[in-house]
Formats: C-alpha cells, sequence, structure tokens
DNA sequence: AAAAATAATTGGAACGTTCCAATTTTGTCA
DNA sequence: TGACAAAATTGGAACGTTCCAATTATTTTT
C-alpha cells in the first residue's frame, strides 16, 4: 500500500500540463492560470502527493530551508521547557519545524548534535550552551553564516546574538524589597558559583546591600546546586549561623521551595518567620503554599523573543551579533512576608 | 567569509580523486585504500566540508532519512518534557535527530506539525496525541509505512503502536494502600471525565473499591481541571460533603498538590489529617512537603521504550501495531500517612 | 611472462525539485 | 486580419549526493 512516492511528474502527467506548471502552483505563483490551478491542485489531492523539501532544498541552495534548531542544557528544568515552547510558538507561526535536542550539560554531547543539525540544514540556531562550551564550537557555524542566538547563558568570545535576562537588576530588586520590609540579614542561597549566572546574581545582591549601607557578610552567601534538594542544604547551613539570617534570595525558584522545605524542618513558617524570594517566576511559583515571590523572567516570553531575533536574522541574511538583556520584574506574593514592623504590631495583639 | 557550499566535488578535486571515492569514503566502504581514505579524510577537514544529508537522502530514496518526530499535546507539562528527554537519549544515541512539536491540545496545530515533518521527510513519529485526535488523522502517515508510535493517549481505530501506563492498575493499588491504613470514605478527585485516561483510572478506583467489598459512591468521584488549580477546587467541593472522605486518590500529581494546598487552606494537614496519593510521581513528589505518595510512571523510561521500539520498526521496515502497557508502581511516602489506627493510638499520648 | 583474479577507482545516470530562457497560447488594437 | 503585447506554459539544466557498471591498477597463479 503506497510503496512509491507520488512526484510532480506523476502529478504533471495526470493533470495534463509539465512538471514546471506544477512547480508554479506549488509555490502559488501568479503566472499560472485559474482553472489549470484549480485542475492541478485537485490532482495533487486525489493522489495523495507530498511536497519533498528536502529536493526542494537542495535546488534552491539560495532559499533557507525552513529547519530551525534548539539546543538547551536541561529540558528536565522546567525553565527550559516553557522557553522550548515558547520557541516552538514563534517557529512554528512562521512555518518552520525546529530540531530540539537536549544535551545534559555535556559539551561532547552538544558537538554531536549541533554537527548533525548541521548536516540536516538548519537555517538557524538557538542555543542554551552547556556549561564550558566554548567560543570555538561555535565557530564553524557563525563562520558558515548561521545565525545563531544564545540564550540563558552566554559564550565569552563568540561573535553570536544572546538573549539573557537581567540577572544583576532582578537580584537587586529582590533585596531592595526585603531590605525595604525591614530585614537586614539576608542570605544567598543555591546556586553553582563557577556559572556567569550566579555571579552576575550575586553582585546584583552586593550591590544592593551597598547601595542600602548595608554590610556584605560573606558567610551569608552559601551557595549549593541549584536545585530543591540545594535549597535544603542552604537554609541548612544558614541556620548553623551563630546570627540567623531574617531572609533570603535564592539562586532560583527550585532552590527557594527547597528553603521553604527547610524551614518548615526547623518550624519555621516561611513568609511568616522568614522571608523567602526565589528567580525565574516557573509556574508553581504562584500556586505553591506560601506563594512564591519571585522574580518573573518568563522563560515563554524569552524562547518567542529568541525566536523573533534569529528568525530576523535568517531572513536579513545578515547576522550581527546583538546582545539584548531581557528586563525582569520582582512578584511580590507571600512567601516575603509583611513588612517587619507591621507584623510585629500585629503580634502585639 | 565561507559563503559558497563546499561539496564532495571540490573534495574530490583538491584530493586528486573522484567524486565517487570521495563519496566511499564518506560511507566507510571497505573498498577504498587505507592510503587515499587518509588524503582524503584530510582534505575534507581542510576544507571545513559538511555532509549534506538532504541530497543524499534524495538519492537513496530507500534508505531512510535519520530524522524522528515527536509531537506532545502539552511541553509545558513536565511529564511531557521529561518523556521528550527520554526520546532524545534513545535517538541521539542511535544517529537520529528529531523534530520536536508542541500542540498545545490543537488538533488543527496537530495536523499542520504532522504534515509539514512529514515533507521534511521523518521516517517516524512518536504521538502524544491532542485531546480529539482522530484516527483519520493519522491514516496518511500510516498509509504511507510511516511507523507511529503512540504515547500516554491511545487513539481509536488507529492501527499504530502504543505505548500507555497501566491507569487501572495504577490506581487500584492506590485505593487498596489507602484502604490497607483504616480508610473507606476515598475521594478520587480531578481529571477531565471526557478522557480515556481519566476512565481507566476511575474503572482503577471503583474496581478496587468493589474488591475490597466498599461501597462505591458517586459523589466523591470530583473531576476537575488536571491542573494544581484544579485540585484545589476539587478538594473544596469534596469537604462541602455531609459525610466527608478521609483520603483522596487524584488525577494526577499537579492535583494532588492542588489538594494539599485546599487542604492546608482548611487547617488540614495533608498526610496526617487527609490522606493523598497522586498519580505520575513528577520529580517534585519526593521533595515536595509532605513527600507525595503517587504511582510512579517514570516518563523518561517511557519515551526511551517508546523510542526504542519506533526504532525497531523504522529497521524492520514493517510497522505492525503492538500495543504496550508499561508497568506502574505504587511509591509510598508521607502524603497518605501513617494507617489509621496507629494514628489513634499515637494522639492518646 | 601471460593469464586470471582481485583490488581500487571512476564516469555517468538518477533522486525530486526549482529556475531560466524559450515557446506557445490568448488577447488587444488599428 | 495582421501585428504586437501580454499571459501562460514548457523543456532542460542544475542542486549534492549515491549507485551501478565499467575501467584501470595491482596481485596472484600457472
Amino acid at each position: 500500500m503506497g510503496k512509491e512516492r507520488v512526484t510532480v511528474i506523476d502529478i504533471a502527467h495526470a493533470a495534463g500540463v509539465s512538471k514546471s506548471t506544477v512547480s508554479l502552483v506549488l509555490q502559488a505563483s501568479p503566472l499560472v492560470n485559474e482553472v489549470t490551478r484549480a485542475k492541478v491542485n485537485a490532482v495533487i489531492r486525489d493522489l495523495g502527493y507530498v511536497y519533498n523539501r528536502g529536493a526542494a532544498n537542495l535546488r534552491q541552495s539560495n532559499s533557507k530551508s525552513k529547519i530551525i534548531g534548539i539546543v538547551v542544557n536541561d529540558l528536565t528544568n522546567s525553565f527550559f521547557a516553557e522557553l522550548a515552547v515558547g520557541v516552538d510558538m514563534v517557529v512554528q507561526s512562521a512555518g518552520y519545524v525546529q530540531f530540539l535536542a537536549n544535551t545534559a550539560e555535556s559539551v561532547d554531547r552538544q558537538r554531536e548534535v549541533i554537527a548533525s543539525m548541521r548536516e540536516h540544514g538548519i537555517s538557524g540556531l538557538i542555543l542554551s550552551p552547556a556549561r564550558g562550551t566554548d567560543a570555538s564550537d561555535l565557530k564553524p557555524l557563525v563562520a558558515s553564516g548561521i545565525p545563531v542566538v544564545n540564550v540563558v547563558r552566554q559564550v565569552a568570545g563568540a561573535k553570536v546574538s544572546s538573549l539573557v535576562s537581567d540577572n544583576h537588576a532582578g537580584m537587586r530588586d529582590a533585596v531592595r524589597h526585603l531590605v525595604g520590609l525591614g530585614h537586614h540579614r539576608i542570605a544567598f542561597l543555591g546556586g553553582f558559583p563557577d556559572t556567569a549566572v550566579f555571579n552576575e546574581r550575586l553582585q546584583g545582591y552586593r550591590d544592593a546591600l551597598s547601595d542600602m549601607d548595608l554590610a556584605v557578610h560573606d558567610e551569608l552567601v552559601v551557595s549549593s546546586a541549584p536545585s530543591r534538594a540545594g535549597g535544603v542544604a542552604a537554609i541548612e547551613r544558614a541556620l548553623l549561623l551563630r546570627e540567623r539570617p531574617t531572609a533570603a534570595v535564592c539562586f532560583n525558584d527550585a532552590v527557594a521551595f527547597g528553603v521553604c522545605d527547610g524551614l518548615r524542618a526547623h518550624r519555621l513558617d516561611p513568609g511568616e518567620d522568614f522571608a523567602v524570594i526565589g528567580f525565574d517566576d516557573v509556574i508553581e511559583a504562584q500556586t505553591a503554599v506560601p506563594a512564591l515571590t519571585t522574580i518573573s523572567v518568563d522563560p515563554q516570553g524569552m524562547g518567542r523573543r529568541a525566536a523573533q531575533l534569529l528568525l530576523k536574522q535568517i531572513n536579513a541574511g545578515r547576522a550581527d551579533a546583538e546582545a539584548i538583556v531581557s528586563s525582569v520584574r520582582l512578584v511580590v506574593r507571600q512567601s516575603c512576608g509583611a513588612a517587619i514592623d507591621k507584623r510585629e504590631r500585629l503580634s502585639l495583639l
């Protein structure tokens, strides 16, 4: 059943026209007469023809392939899943289809999948680089004129566009908010110190404290895996300090949830006895108990913007690197509690 | 810089051999002499040649394309993200690359992306069908001999393979466990009643109650959106019953988390005052507070198995439909609490 | 050393499409 | 009706690869 392919030649034959004409109707060219167009389209439907983009693409090597690649370092992280969804939306409605690959932080794997995608003729790539990605890994790609947009993480020295969230400003706003509520011992919890994102966020924390004329205590900075379990571990350590913090900004929401878990394990009520602020605003942040105050980075929106930027570069034919930092905003929910003085007043009742 | 493509002809020319020879070394044929092979490979590296799979694939239309498609109905759901990761793992190590598309439950979108993938020459498809998918949507695909593996959801009447989790047995085990702990008013919360998955799980719930000689009360079945918010709504309704349930099995983990939230809003402690069991075992289930007792379905494992099944069919050239139900297992954590009598004994202290 | 066998290489056709230049058909105007 | 313009159609070459049959180079056998 349905062994051999139906080609334009078959269509042409059945419709009594030439293959050139069939090709023209496939491209919706205005050159072809209405009645022949109708006839050809009918035959196309009848014979169950399916367009062979591979062949088409071979001929028109000038034109682009309608395929883009997206490779992320950790698809199990819902942040990246959301990002992929955002990319998918704009890419899909532009008539493109996307190769998606997960590198699980392996640069070797990343190299392989990028090479494979290249052989398949992607006309652009959105990349959330694995830790340790070197500019040389992207070199061949940009040398052959394929636009690349880095998201979330930058690659030092690579001449490609990037779209990262404003880590510095986000963390600064979080700290300011806590200070405004009356806190002055604020911890910075979670994250691996060898990443650019960590350092940007940490710097935002430090700068905010300085701006508000508060001392920066290094023992209040506790790094850990950027996961829920890491959050538990980090708050454990922070609670051992002789002078306990009264609030924490966390590397990301996963850490923040872990911190809440750890607080509860110590009979402390997050939001009430201790203020917690996350980063990312993952979906669960709004429905968790307590709802998480966090920095919203809208990963889906970032995905959309990255895809738009990539498509723009593909269409322009020219890919001059531009670095966009995506603004973020503080979303105040319950986990950071009310102002300290107000709380004290209430507790007097 | 790097404007025009390097082709086998360029390689042949530079290495002083024919394009046929170059082609042979590209395919690692044993027919070619070691020294020429080395020479050709050197030139390939020097000129920065990249293989054009499109062209190759065009010629050898018998051979397959090394591309598979995966389309899911909701990538923002971490269950499907995990599934995609599982697929990615086996597909990647088999030298394939995957088109990934998200349909967001739209059958129209699904139809479009499947058509697009077909035009791009996928040699197999893994599909988690959007709600309302009809067998006719898959007809053309199977007619042209492209293997399809449905995951999570079946499509009635479609002659394709499927891999679904054992919903009936999973829910049955959950209910049995609760009955074993001493509960006899157990609610079934969440999910849309018009889906096959819902009905399979509900049937497991009913059968387990019957098996244990307990009555099935329809008012204890409260459907809702299969989300955290839906869980909150469902438990709200369940708590309005004059005879309240003491435990609940939930349509999935998201609902279960919502149920926990709702319980807390009523000053009830999930796991202590009310037993909750989820379904899916998403990552957060183990780190949540209380850790969620749930039915583990290992989405990543399902993804791997689905991919393996698909590759098997692709390689066999023959795609006889087989229906696999993936076994599940109850993972007991804290949200279902201790046995009722033990708890009563403890509370006497 | 000639014949036969084997190893290595090669030119051209083919895959399914698009593009170009050329041709045929149709329409318009004097 | 003839001349011209406009509209519609068309054949062949090309894209980058693989495959086949054929050729050439090398080795083995007698």
